[in-house]
DNA sequence: ATAGTTTGATTGATCGTTCAATCAGGGTTG
DNA sequence: CAACCCTGATTGAACGATCAATCAAACTAT
């Protein structure tokens, strides 16, 4: 047992922990304990990785956030630089990967979203998150659109997108992914088409 | 002071107390003696009129509920019956209606959606909204498109619109109402038009 | 006087944090 | 190789703070 791997596999534990206990009880609910009980280990131990429980909580977050990104970036390295839907494909199936669509991921994107609205550190992170969704699809419809379209479709695009992952953490049985993922992908695409939901009109 | 209205007074009182708190504090802060000294009363009142904590957190978000019902069905009053279109922006408009689109509401629905996750009183209200918006929504659509077009539409209305409102509570300074209601009222409009995303090609 | 309302101190429970003690392993020295 | 120390990991009990709920007493209006 190195220090090193040793601690870092540590903390992917007691956050994964984390993320159950989250799933399970909620995140009023889920106290140190609970959180130590579920990893098997004594409580104090969170401290020791993680300074208090807002660190914790952080680390999960910024886990979460981290496995989004490489959902997305894995799926975009295989698509060419001119496919321009490719991309959009891409960055909207990324962001219904499995490994945020299942149930205790999505629940606990909610629990972070709420909780980011009065925490500072949690609410930077999901400040990233927005925007790098936002700049990802707003780069894409830029190269076929004007800037104001362009503009319109990435909002329209990722507003759609945090909304059917919405209803999905409030769906207790689940929610069907590929339908998800077509309406969003059939959206971007009326976008990219060009007949997209009337031309702004002012 | 009679009894029965002073009862009702006093409700309302708390209720509204309960909402800044929510927008000050969060949820998990807002605790009983922080919403009674908001309210100007003293901390036992609360039990006195909801039984406990969980009964103002749910008279609380059945009262943004109510709101919200109120503020769609007085827009689609004033739309004739053969409008669509009409009843599709009545619907859009009232949940955007400005009773809902301050933060403190827009945060406040925001907590509820996740403390609904682990309460099933809430998770009850939750879902007779989100019922009620998509039945709204499949009802219209339905009249000018066929059944599985009509549910594809409204499920991506009802999620546009839940997206933005999220991203409203997420964003400090507040949102564009405007824009967003263009982008709702806009998707609306070319599924309704017919050159929908895409017509479904399973 | 009586029923409804309001107070605020008290209680009991819970939770996050702290910390002294223990343990395991590796490095150092003689 | 053996005795030693050192570092980081881990435990679990103890502490202090906080909070929701309770309730007897005070207050108000009819």
């Amino acid at each position: 047992m190195q220090p090193s791997p040793m601690a870092s596999g540590r903390r992917r534990q007691l956050i994964k922990a984390t993320l159950t206990a989250i799933h399970q009880y909620g995140m009023a609910d889920a106290t140190i304990a609970r959180i130590a009980r579920l990893a098997g280990v004594s409580s104090g131990i969170i401290s020791h990785y993680f300074g208090d429980k807002a660190g914790l909580m952080e680390a999960t977050m910024r886990y979460l956030l981290q496995q989004l990104g490489e959902a997305v970036a894995e799926r975009r390295r295989r698509i060419p630089p001119e496919d321009i839907a490719g991309h959009v494909d891409a960055i909207i199936d990324g962001n219904f990967d499995s490994s945020q669509t299942n149930v205790a991921a999505m629940r606990a994107w909610l629990e972070f979203w709420a909780a980011s609205m009065h925490q500072p550190a949690l609410r930077r992170l999901q400040r990233v998150n927005e925007r790098r969704l936002y700049a990802n699809l707003c780069h894409q419809f830029r190269q076929v659109l004007p800037a104001d379209q362009a503009r319109d479709a990435a909002q329209s695009v990722a507003a759609l997108i945090d909304g059917l992952w919405l209803r999905g953490a409030l769906t207790p049985e689940g929610i069907d992914i590929e339908a998800c993922r077509r309406l969003a992908r059939d959206n971007a695409r009326a976008w990219l088409e060009g007949h997209a939901p009337r031309t702004t009109e002012t």
